[in-house]
DNA sequence: GCAAAAGTGTTCGCAATACACCCATGG
DNA sequence: CCATGGGTGTATTGCGAACACTTTTGC
């Protein structure tokens, strides 16, 4: 392996995150508006170079916290980004993850050293974006693969960090996989998976029937869920 | 980005292919013998350090021509390592790949700059060998992916270039994923998925009937299979 | 008491599973 | 003619899909 072989010479990796959330049936993305070039004020997503001295997962943790101020995520590596002319400044190969979040729990950090705002956007209006390097593209296979995740294994649990009602995470479902499911089969699923326990509590909407509190189990695994 | 700065000058990315195969129901994986160092006389996976002026998949297929003489193979990307120290030159991150090849139509160019020999590994024995990098890792996860994608794509269509017989086919399976599968459903569900069609041929064993020859039919897509 | 949304139970159909017998060939 | 392995059919079961009624609350 000689180093400086121009052949591969000068080469580096991105880490980056379609962070996603979903509020009143919305599912929106989280975006950044960078201050520095390449790129200078278009919208990305979060994410950065990774450094020499860091594991992939802790360098886009890191890069996460410094944005959002976010830590303890349930991340998912999901897919590669390398086209030779992705980045415009040198050979960069992004390395995408993906992560959903409850929106209250953000607290952006307003002012950073290379991000000027930090903003969510509906899923379906990030399309009308123009958006850094290849981050369009690496948001169309995130979410692509949040509809899968969803399925198969337990990444929602983050969204609900005080429980949810089963109403509530029906339409989260709804909302993520683009189309209806039956409000009944879907309560008899979720509930047979032994993935969530009823706390006991209500929660009241305005003017309707109080519907029941649950919250994700500890330690549950991945498993199929659909 | 600056492109000096200390934190992450002089990464590189590595793309590197688990290419497995199937023969007399041994599920087996390509490897080769390294001829320079780092890690010179270990045995490897398939794959090197990507050109800057390739994509990711135009680098994996190079490397795999290089050094088995094969193309069109049909590559999954599955998974990346990139732990700190998983290189002792420099920072690499792997990008690896999962295929599956029919082991007659391999032909290894036995001398290259880099590579000395060329061999099939019984997966089960892949585990008392020391092999370079972190390609026991690598290989660990490939094949368990591998269980997956027989199971949800049509991965297997490679491993029969000139057809199969049911029996064939069935022993395939029940050696990647461990465990037997009734024949008489496994036949009922492989025919019913319109993947494959008759050829009118026959195939003879030793003194045995003959098992009829079935082909996978042209541009299938990836279909959930079991 | 009525509108609105939460909660519950039943039927149906299909697909996976389990299982037993007949058939074609080589020796 | 027999041993070996290929090829076929059927009964059962469990799960997902479709679907309608009752309950609780605020106003």
């Amino acid at each position: 392996m000689e180093k400086n072989n121009p052949l591969y010479k000068e080469q580096g990796i991105h880490v980056i995150s379609s962070l996603f959330t979903v509020e009143h049936g919305v599912v929106k993305v989280l975006l950044i508006k960078r201050k520095n070039e390449p790129y200078k004020d278009f919208w990305a997503l979060v994410g950065g170079a990774l450094y020499n001295n860091e594991d992939l997962e802790t360098g886009i943790e890191r890069e996460i916290e410094e944005k959002t101020g976010l830590t303890n995520l349930n991340l998912k590596l999901i897919n590669v980004h390398g086209k030779v002319d992705r980045s415009p400044v040198m050979r960069m190969v992004a390395i995408s993850y993906l992560g959903v979040i409850d929106i209250n729990r953000v607290n952006f950090q307003e002012s950073t050293l290379k991000t000027s705002a930090a903003e969510w956007f509906d899923i379906k209006d990030v399309k009308n974006l123009q958006l850094a390097y290849d981050h369009a593209e690496i948001i169309e296979s995130a979410f692509h693969e949040l509809k899968h995740q969803i399925l198969k294994s337990n990444i929602l649990t983050s969204l609900f960090p005080s429980g949810f009602t089963l109403p509530e995470i029906h339409q989260v479902y709804e909302a993520i996989l683009e189309h209806p499911l039956d409000r009944r089969n879907f309560r008899r699923k979720l509930l047979s998976l032994n993935l969530v326990e009823d706390t006991g509590k209500y929660f009241n909407f305005a003017g309707k029937k109080p519907a029941k509190l649950y919250k994700f189990k500890e330690n549950i695994e991945d498993t199929d869920i659909f």
